[in-house]
DNA sequence: GCATAATCAGCTGTATACAATATTGCGCAC
DNA sequence: GTGCGCAATATTGTATACAGCTGATTATGC
């Protein structure tokens, strides 16, 4: 009666990690960048558990990542919760990001080579195609995988991992900002790449700092929607305890 | 025979944290910033929950949460390693450092209010009187403070959550630096903070940022001492398995 | 009816059990 | 001696057991 699970397991064939931790560790992060949880919603682990159909351990070994990564919140004695929709936590985000995306533009300038100028533009190529036709989550990946590959030329992992870690954080907020409106970001994005393959850093900063910044000043009515949007009608789970956030200490 | 552990707890009374796996956690981070593991050495969480008394559940639980923040390293099937000492990624590190710091610094400019003023310069006095006569840990402790301080000047968190993780990383390549000469920074300090003060941008960044890369210059040659320091003589461990490293990509 | 106390179910945090895998040590051929 | 294969051993990864705490619900006094 103990061993079935393990083999069990093996009767869906496509399991792509190896570990039930990592792959418990992938779905909730999935989960918990899309708010897929309610905001401030006490996580059951009982139940999880029995959803990903694993035990508790590696499940919390999996929420303990989430929570350094900030994807979680942990309240001693109370376990775990899912991050609230914190407006004060977004701005930072943003303006984190900003931070960073200006410093990798830089180092971009000095460091780019003419293979991955060239890689870039055949990615902005395809991009292109995608346009109009694909839903906005694809476009927002394309998005995110412009400016990541643009830190992946400065060579720095580090850069790259923050950025990484930020643009999940927001990868919501940055969702419901373009439901409101599919604007065209190619011809900032080829000017961009455009002035790092001049090794222009001050033009490419400066593109980069609008682009980034313009949606900066939006983001705040973005999380009023989001808010709205998670409440309303078409959260992502029926019926729902709205538990008590962790209230951490602003707004 | 299950349940004496829990009492057995309170015999040393001073506990800290209510939760094992926080204590762990603090505790592993510790040693892991300060390498008291051999670079890449292989933790045995037998041997390691029997030294911090206390299971291997809430033990792994803090080690996962270390994977996260790149302070231990986790091979699948083979368990957790200390990270190695790795050239480039300390300098990726240094670099993001100058980055954020140039950032943090650039922010601070617009938004340190007076009080904060005050409390710097205050801050600055007991450095002082700090200065010569301290442990070389408590000199480089305040240093990360007085830059850290700067950093909740911006009043925002996500900053300096990224100064903290990057300065815990780089810690003790610090110290094997300022082992070499321990110059004084107080008057650099000084000027930032009255740069800072004025609003003035331009200088502040600057001093930053030659503050900050001053270092950079030499940290390669500090972390190939910090291999000797390890390996010869003094390293934190006695007789030592000198194990595998996980053996990413470079050098 | 309302506030407070007592009970109870549910959940978390930790320990332990156990199967599968990795590593070590040994014998043997060459 | 050196390299290979196999047995024994150790260690990981996961499941389960269980004590104590949290929050809720019911009971009780006024």
């Amino acid at each position: 009666m103990v061993d079935g699970r393990r083999t069990a397991k093996r009767e869906t064939p496509q399991e792509t990690s190896t570990h039930l931790s990592q792959r418990a560790y992938e779905r909730l992060r999935e989960m918990a960048i899309n708010y897929r949880f309610r905001p401030g919603e006490r996580l059951n682990e009982g139940a999880l558990a029995k959803d990903l159909q694993l035990s508790r351990t590696p499940l919390r070994e999996a929420m303990h990542r989430l929570v350094s990564e900030g994807l979680l919140h942990l309240v001693s004695g109370r376990g775990f919760f899912a991050r609230p929709l914190d407006v004060k936590e977004v701005c930072d985000l943003y303006e984190a990001r900003l931070a960073l995306e200006t410093a990798i533009v830089r180092l971009a300038c000095s460091r780019a080579s003419s293979d991955w100028l060239e890689s870039m533009h055949s990615y902005l190529d395809r991009s292109v195609s995608a346009h109009e036709s694909e839903p906005l989550e694809h476009l927002l990946e394309l998005d995110e995988g412009f400016h990541e590959r643009i830190a992946e030329s400065t060579g720095n992992l580090e850069l790259l991992r923050m950025l990484r870690s930020i643009n999940a954080r927001i990868h919501f907020f940055r969702w419901v900002d373009m439901q409101g409106r599919r604007d065209n970001t190619q011809a900032e994005h080829r000017a961009l790449i455009a002035a790092i393959g001049r090794g222009d850093a001050e033009t490419a900063v400066d593109i980069a700092h609008t682009h980034v910044a313009r949606r900066q000043d939006q983001i705040i009515d973005g999380i009023r929607e989001g808010y709205a949007r998670l409440y309303m009608g078409e959260g992502p789970q029926a019926a729902g305890t709205v538990s008590y956030p962790p209230s951490s200490e602003d707004q």
